[in-house]
DNA sequence: AATGAATGAGGCTTCATTCAT
DNA sequence: GATGAATGAAGCCTCATTCAT
C-alpha cells in the first residue's frame, strides 16, 4: 500500500515547515523530519535533495511574495510617515499568505540564505522611523532601531498566533496604532 | 589550592558566560569552553558535571535574583498601573546586575531548564497590562500578551546594547513611555 | 517484445561499458547506467542480478576471447623468441576486437572476479620473456616482470588512444620493437 | 593501558600508508583505517583533521622532496639527452627516501590535490623525450606520450618491488638503457 | 515489463562524556 | 587535580538493492 509521491513530498513539506518554524533550520534534523513523515531519511533524498532544499522547498515561493510585498511598502512610503496604515496592510498580506513560512524565514533560518533576512527588515524600518522623528528628543539611534526591532518582533508574535483574517487586521491595527502613539512623543 | 580550584572555577563561569552569551546553549560546545579557558576537556568535568551544569552555574545566583526583584515588582505594584516606572527600575537593576546573565537565561537557553523563562515573564507582564486595561477596548486578551512580550523583547534588546548606566536608564525610560504611549488609548 | 528486450539489455552494456571504462567498476553507479540508458534504476534489476552481473555481461564473452587469443600466443611461441611479431599481431586483434572492454577487464575491474587478470597476463608475459633471456645478465627475475608489466601497460595505454587501425598497428610495432631492442643488451 | 600519543600517530600514518597504497585514497575508508590502528573511528579525529589531513600527514613531507629532485633533474638536463643517467639518479633517491609514499602520490591520489601529478610528471618527461628524437620517426606524439608513461610505470612498479639500494640501483638502471635503447631507433 | 518508492548499510564528521594515568 | 586519549551516539548524505503496483 504505497502513499503517492505527491502525498509524501507534500507532508514532508508540512512537517518540516513545522519542524522548522519549532526548532529552526539549524536544530530541526533530518532524522526527526524523517520520523515525523513516517518513512526512512534516505527516502527524503528521494524528494528533495538535502536538507536545504527541503527549507527552500518550505519557504522559496513565500520569500518572492515577501520581497514584492515588501518593496511596494518601502518604495510608495517614502513622502508620507515612516510607520502608518500601508505598512499594516503589507504585513497582513504577507500574514495572510503563510504566517508560518514568514516567521521561518525572518526568525528561524540560521544557516541558510536567508539567515540575516530578518535583519534586513528591521534596517528598513529602522531607516523609515528614524526619517520621521525629531533628532532633538533621540540622542542615540539605537533606541529607534530597537524600537524598529520592537515593532518588527511584534508582527512576528502576531503571525505566530494568526487564526482568522479579522483578529489578524485587528491586531496589527492595534500594534500599529500603539507603535504610532508610541513615537508620538519622539517626534 | 583551594584558591587555585576557584580561579578555574570562576574563570569557566565567565568563559561560559560569554559563549552562552553569544551562541546559546546548544551551539555552545564543551570544547570552545575548554579552549578559551586554556584546559583540557576533561578538567572541565572537574568542575561541572555536565554542560547543563555550566549553565546552571553560570546562571543560578542570578535566577533567584531575578525572580526576587521581580516579584516585588509583582507585589507591589497591584495597585498601582500595570507598566509604570516601578518596572523600569526592576529592569534597570537587573541588567545592571548582570545583562548577559539575563539575556541568556531569557533568550539563550534552549536545551536548558530555563527554556521557559521568557515566556513565564511575559505571562506575568501581561496579566499585569490586563488588569489595567479597558476591557471593551480590548476584545482578544492575546493581543495584550502580544505586547507584553514585545516590551519584554524591547527590554532584552536594551540590554543587549548596555554600555553605560545613563544610556540604560534613558533607553529604558524611553522603551517604557513609549509603550505606555502605545498603551494610553487602549485603556 | 522480446526485441525490444534485448534492446535494452544491449544499450545497458553499451552504456555500462563506456561508464565502467571511464570510471572502473567501483566508481561507477547504478544510478548513473540507469540514467544513461534512459530507465529507471529498478529495471536494471530485470535484466541483471546486480551491478557486477552488469560488468560480467559486459566482459565475459569478451574475456573467452581474450583468453583463447592469448593461449594461440602462449603456445606457438615458446619455441621462438618471447616478444615477437606475433604477440603484436595478438594485441593488435584483441585491441581492434574491443578496445575498451581489454582495458576494462584489465585496468578497471577493481571489486570484481577480475580484479586480478592483469596481474596473470603479466605473469605469462614475464615466464616466456625471462626463458628469452641470458640468465646471466639478468640476476634479478624481478626485474623482467617489471618490464612485462611494463610493456602490458604500454599496451594498454595504446588502447587507450586507439583510433584507426593504421596508428594501432605502428604504435604497437614501435612499442614492440621498443621493448624488443630494450631487451636486446638482456639476451 | 593506554599506548602513547606518538604510537598511535604514527601507527594511523602507518596503517594509512599502506591502505592509501593498496587502495588509494578514495577507496580507504576512515573505517577501515581505524579497525586496523584498533581504535575507534571518532579517535582517529584526535590526531588528524580529516581523512585529507592523514592523507597530507603520509605525504607531504615526501612532496616536497620529490617535487625538489625532479626539479634538479628538470633544469641539469635541457642540454643533454632526455633519459639519461641523470634521472637514474633522481628516481633513485626518490625511491629510496620512500618508496611506497612515492607511489601513493603519483597513482593513488585521485580526491586529494596530489590528482593530476603523475600525469605532469609523464608531461614533462614526455616533452624531454620528444626534443630528443628524430621527428622523421615519429609521425605521433603520442607514442613519445606513450613510452613516457611507460617509463614512468616501469619506475613505480620498481618502486612497489624495492627492497635494497643495490637491487634498485641496478633495476633503474636496467630500466633506463632497456628505454634508452629502445629509444634508439627512433632517434 | 517497468518503475516510483523505500530502505539498511555505510561513508565522513562532530559532540558530550568517560576513562586511565 | 589534571589531562591526553577514547568512544558511542548522532548528524548529513550516497549507494546498491528490493518491494509494491
Amino acid at each position: 500500500m504505497q502513499i503517492l509521491k505527491d502525498e509524501i513530498r507534500n507532508k514532508i513539506l508540512d512537517v518540516a515547515e513545522n519542524l522548522f518554524y519549532q526548532n529552526g533550520f539549524r536544530d530541526t534534523t533530518t532524522r526527526s523530519i524523517a520520523k515525523a513523515v513516517g518513512i526512512s531519511v534516505s527516502n527524503l533524498y528521494l524528494y528533495y535533495e538535502n536538507k536545504e532544499a527541503i527549507f527552500y522547498g518550505v519557504t522559496d515561493g513565500f520569500f518572492e511574495y515577501f520581497i514584492n510585498g515588501f518593496k511596494t511598502f518601502v518604495n510608495h512610503d517614502d513622502k508620507s510617515n515612516g510607520m502608518n496604515i500601508d505598512i499594516s496592510h503589507v504585513f497582513q498580506r504577507i500574514i495572510k499568505v503563510d504566517q508560518k513560512k514568514f516567521i521561518i524565514i525572518a526568525d528561524k533560518s540560521q544557516g541558510t540564505k536567508y539567515e540575516g533576512f530578518k535583519e534586513q527588515i528591521i534596517n528598513i524600518l529602522s531607516n523609515h522611523m528614524l526619517s520621521q522623528v525629531n533628532k532633538e528628543f533621540v540622542e542615540d539611534e539605537l533606541i529607534i532601531y530597537i524600537l524598529a526591532k520592537n515593532f518588527m518582533e511584534g508582527i512576528i508574535e502576531i503571525a505566530k498566533n494568526y487564526k482568522d483574517d479579522r483578529w489578524l487586521e485587528k491586531s496589527i491595527g492595534t500594534l500599529v496604532s500603539y507603535h504610532i502613539n508610541g513615537m508620538k512623543h519622539l517626534m
